[in-house]
DNA sequence: TAGATTGTTAATCGATTAACAATC
DNA sequence: TAGATTGTTAATCGATTAACAATC
């Protein structure tokens, strides 16, 4: 139940960097690079490498190492940058406003084609080319719409309110900005959390005691 | 250089959870919890929790548990919320600005002091009731200021080159949402990384995967 | 072919979980 | 005291690193 396939969450987490990396790399006009080579660009070591696409399948080449342009693309298979995937983010005040203008969703393979937020003073407000609806719509959007993936930039009690409705809907994965615990009540469905103030207090942590 | 001190990453990455959820009991008017009881309300082990909070001391008390109001106390300690450390913003684009009005730096130990963008056209808006200052002036503010802490929300190519002249002036750690490694170059500094990208990346892996 | 570098197995390391004696 | 629950050591599990045979 909810469970993900084989490979580890430790590696799938590293995907995107290796994303990012080669895809500069590609920009650069290098053909092909070596795992040793990689390693030493990324910081990490050449074995982890190789362990981490040999998960998901024979890229490279013996004697030669691995083409730029054709790992790139694998990944991105991989990752699903490819698809499109309709999105729809819940809260437009200023962390959603934020990410609905500072994300590029479409190359990440995602499309966001509706926004919400309670507060009815927004609502008709145009944000990235999409009018803010009120919260009260959210139903019969999605039953027109069916969007698969919700972002959720509200408050902790609104996300516990709104989650259930949203799955039922056929939402299967969400951008969780809030505090509420979506995957231990529904461990069926995808979910990534970005915690800003627990990243903000780690920081506050490792500043005490680097050395 | 630059290492931190015994206690692993993994474990500090769980304080600020342990943080809130003993936040919240202590709201509720609850006075005592045992690890067992945490660890089903957190969903991870009792076992983990204790291992977890004797990296840091005894806190707990046999027979009966562990007094929630102290433990929070002395989270919070261990975090660093008591502490009072200036911080300037850099990028007042959306995400910049979002994160300027979304987060609340007092209550993490953080104090917001300043706020710098390069586009010329800012300087002066009001943001958080800071006025927006033109990057060209962070030199003298951090001269007069010595601000510890510096939040990058700009991109890549910006942060690589403001970055070393912030740690000249003495900024100890920062809170990067750009994809310029810190860390590699300068090694004796704190950093945590937002990477947002990223992290949409890794749910749509998890979507594609999730069954 | 000889050299380079992968894919993959084995060894090591670290983190999580289990167990239990100490003790409130 | 008896029961509960910690602090802590030992066992297990998983992830990273090292080694090397396969092969381009």
């Amino acid at each position: 139940m909810g469970k993900i396939e084989g490979v580890s969450i430790s590696v799938i987490k590293r995907l995107p960097r290796y994303y990012r990396f080669l895809g500069e790399l590609k920009e650069q006009g290098i053909v092909r690079i070596s795992s040793k080579d990689l390693s030493a660009r990324m910081g990490l070591t050449a074995s982890q490498i190789r362990q981490d696409l040999n998960c998901f399948g024979g890229f490279g080449q013996q004697g030669y190492g691995y083409n730029i342009e054709s790992l790139y693309e694998e990944i991105g298979k991989i990752l699903g940058v490819n698809k499109t995937r309709n999105a729809i983010l819940i809260g437009a005040g200023n962390l959603g406003k934020a990410v609905a203008l500072h994300m590029s969703f479409e190359a990440r393979g995602f499309n966001l084609i509706g926004v919400f937020d309670r507060n009815a003073a927004l609502s008709g407000q145009i944000l990235r080319g999409l009018p803010i609806r009120h919260t009260d719509g959210l139903y019969d959007f999605c039953k027109d719409n069916s969007p698969v993936v919700a972002v959720l930039c509200i408050p902790s009690g609104a996300a516990k309110e709104l989650t259930p409705e949203l799955v039922k809907l056929g939402v299967k994965g969400f951008w969780n900005f809030s505090h509420y615990d979506i995957a231990s009540d529904f461990p069926n469905i995808a979910v990534e959390n970005v915690h800003l103030s627990d990243s903000l207090m780690t920081l506050s942590y490792k500043i005490s005691n680097t050395y």
